[in-house]
DNA sequence: TATATATGGATAA
DNA sequence: TATCCCTATATAA
């Protein structure tokens, strides 16, 4: 269930709950024991994510981990005097102190260099959780496709950390055909999905889901204003305790229904393998 | 039991 | 564009 607000809140409970303590490694499913056993009892020093990429820092060693399509890692504390058998098929477990962490169905799950790392991180464009990042970066690369910008906004490469959700409903909030040419997008619309995407990841990072539509939006900034975002939804760890928000959003698996905005019937298909929702009533902005 | 689907992405053709 | 990988869950048969 990853993009790119799941990797950063991630990161931030990994360091909360393992940071500066040695941690055990195994790998309950067999298909990491190996390098499990070179982490095993080494100081997790940190975590970070870069788009939908996650690094951790275990004594020397730097874990690479993509969720891919399906991945989770939950961290979750301990409540007797030593974790559960693991459930399911789990790749790699971290214990600490207090928590624990079960990595399924991770895309990507190895020890890495740093070369390798800087390597990843300079294939990606601006990451909007990340402060330092030049959307200037995105829109040269945009500007010199033919490719829609619905595609554009899916590369990695273009913009990091960006996913099926947040690009079918960012292009709605600004009624922008996913189908313009990066080619024909004004800059001034680039600078307005750009200070979107500021504005709406960190709220899904809060409050562990995507909030797109105006009102949640709005509701949840105001919780934000009034210091009550973040552990509302989720403990320290992730553990989900539901969301405080209902799941909606104003195209995203909404194919055949109406539009709230225009009435238009919304449309979902296939567009370079994955499924693009719109709607071609009101999106028509290039 | 089998199949479809999922907030992703690499690789083959 | 098609196929494959990773895993869990929902729905169909």
């Amino acid at each position: 269930m990853p993009e790119g607000h799941t990797i950063h809140a991630l990161a931030d409970r990994l360091t909360r709950a393992f940071g500066d303590s040695p941690v055990t490694a195994t790998s309950p499913q067999g298909r990491f024991t190996a390098d499990a056993a070179l982490l095993d009892g080494r100081v997790l020093e940190d975590a970070a994510a870069a788009g939908k990429h996650l690094f951790v820092d275990i004594g020397d060693r730097i874990l690479h981990v993509h969720l891919g399509l399906i991945g989770t890692f939950p961290v979750i504390p301990i409540t007797d005097d030593k974790p559960p058998d693991p459930v399911g098929t789990v790749r790699l477990r971290l214990v600490g102190q207090e928590h624990y962490a079960d990595l399924r169905g991770p895309m990507v799950c190895a020890l890495i260099d740093l070369d390798t790392r800087e390597a990843i991180r300079s294939a990606l464009g601006p990451d909007p959780l990340d402060p330092a990042a030049d959307p200037g970066v995105a829109l040269m690369r945009i500007r010199r496709t033919r490719r829609g910008i619905g595609a554009l906004l899916l590369d990695q490469a273009v913009v990091a950390g960006i996913g099926n959700v947040y690009r079918c409903e960012v292009l709605h909030r600004h009624r922008i055909d996913p189908f313009a040419a990066g080619t024909e997008l004004t800059e001034e619309l680039w600078w307005t999905i750009w200070a979107d995407l500021v504005r709406l990841l960190p709220l899904g990072v809060a409050f562990g889901q995507i909030l797109t539509l105006a009102e949640q939006v709005r509701e949840a900034e105001q919780l934000v204003a009034d210091g009550r975002a973040g552990p509302i939804t989720r403990s320290l760890t992730g553990e989900r305790l539901g969301d405080y928000f209902e799941r909606r959003f104003a195209t995203y698996q909404r194919a055949g229904e109406p539009c709230h905005r225009c009435g238009t019937i919304l449309r979902g298909e296939k567009v370079s393998g994955r499924r693009l929702y719109w709607c071609p009533g009101c999106q028509t902005r290039h």
